[in-house]
DNA sequence: TACTCGTGGGA
DNA sequence: TTCCCAAGAGT
């Protein structure tokens, strides 16, 4: 007990420092511009696991499109899925749009504005209810995420493991403690501002520019190298696939992924486990309802997700007859209708280019 | 608790 | 190349 409070104690300085950090380097973010409640909700679940960088092209565009909670209630879910198309974890807009359907069935179209509330809604978790309660809403409860993290276990000097979830809940309880009742969505927003351009992970720390570096036990002390401990990832398992860009006259095949599991319900070109050769590739396709005319390899590929790796055989086969239990799109329909993984970039690239201009079914045109 | 779920960028 | 990881949540 004395060497935990111990550690803590340097929490109660952090705001003076961070806020007038804050004040002068503050990022211009779309988000931050008008903070209302929708919009707040949009990008902190954008923001989920995902870089400000690759919010950015998303986010007006999936506000333009879906202005309001009744708006995403509403939305077909291929719509919803093109606008979320390479954004990745795709269980983020469908728990929008359950959301969006409670909050227009129980909260008569806007967002509920207490914790508790907001915490029941599908796809918000503790971080994302304090973000958007504090912010949109000025309550002073904590968001802790990983930069949040990491500030305050270097400032603390502490080498608690934060992938545990307990000291995760132990850090929002010490930081309801400090947090300033008047501004809390601009400290919250603060110290993750920290950690994300200053407090930098893997011994990147500029500590120089810190606004805390005078109280941070982990700078005093030379240990930012060492904090924040964090549980070491998981080796991914690589799987062997292979991928089948299948052309008729302007068309080419996809089919819908099941609707569960990884990239559940989006669209792919046709694919099967294993690297096949040409002569396998060719047996595969007849099985499957495909009278190839050409068939020609195309460049390997790899996807490499979080926890699994796509090492990709690709061939590009021409048919006389849209066969088999295909979905047979234009080029127009790739573009702007079905959402498809990036991690069948490649073979978008090449069904896109042999799609651009109309051709004779021919393999030697490959 | 441990695992699943995407993607892209940087060291 | 390989590894890390980014405003996490659901199961």
């Amino acid at each position: 007990m004395p060497q935990y409070t111990e550690q803590r104690d340097g929490l109660p300085g952090i705001p003076g420092p961070l806020l007038q950090w804050y004040g002068k380097n503050a990022r211009i973010l779309p988000w931050r511009d008008v903070p209302t409640p929708y919009r707040v909700w949009i990008s902190e679940i954008m923001l989920q696991q995902t870089r400000v960088t690759a919010v950015m092209p998303y986010y007006e565009r999936f506000l333009h499109a879906l202005p309001n909670p009744a708006a995403l209630a509403s939305v077909p879910d291929e719509e919803l899925m093109k606008l979320w198309e390479g954004l990745g974890y795709y269980n983020r807009a469908r728990n929008l749009k359950k959301a969006a359907q409670i909050i227009v069935n129980e909260f008569g179209g806007d967002l509920p504005s207490s914790f508790d509330a907001l915490l029941s809604l599908p796809g918000i978790g503790s971080y994302t209810a304090g973000a958007i309660a504090s912010i949109a809403f000025g309550i002073p409860v904590p968001a802790v995420d990983g930069n949040v993290l990491r500030v305050i276990s270097r400032v603390c000097a502490s080498y608690d493991n934060i992938s545990d979830a307990k000291v995760k809940q132990r850090m929002e309880q010490e930081l309801t403690g400090v947090m300033p009742r008047d501004c809390a969505g601009d400290f919250n927003q603060a110290l993750m501002e920290l950690g994300a351009t200053v407090c930098l992970p893997n011994g990147g720390p500029l500590c120089a520019q810190c606004p805390l570096a005078a109280l941070c036990k982990a700078h005093l002390n030379g240990l930012t190298n060492a904090i924040p401990v964090k549980t070491a990832k998981k080796k991914r398992r690589i799987e062997a696939r292979t991928v089948f860009v299948i052309l008729n006259k302007s068309r080419v095949a996809l089919k819908k992924r099941k609707d569960t599991g990884l990239l559940a319900d989006l669209w792919e070109f046709p694919n099967t486990d294993g690297a096949l050769s040409p002569a396998e590739a060719e047996n595969y396709l007849r099985q499957n309802g495909i009278e190839p005319l050409g068939l020609a390899p195309l460049a390997p590929a790899k996807h490499i997700f979080t926890h699994v790796e796509w090492h990709m055989t690709g061939y590009l086969a021409t048919t006389a007859r849209q066969g088999g239990q295909f979905t047979w799109s234009t080029r127009s329909g790739l573009e702007k209708e079905y959402a498809l993984p990036s991690a069948f970039r490649v073979y978008s690239k090449a069904a896109m280019h042999n799609l651009k201009i109309p051709r004779t079914d021919s393999p030697g045109v490959f």
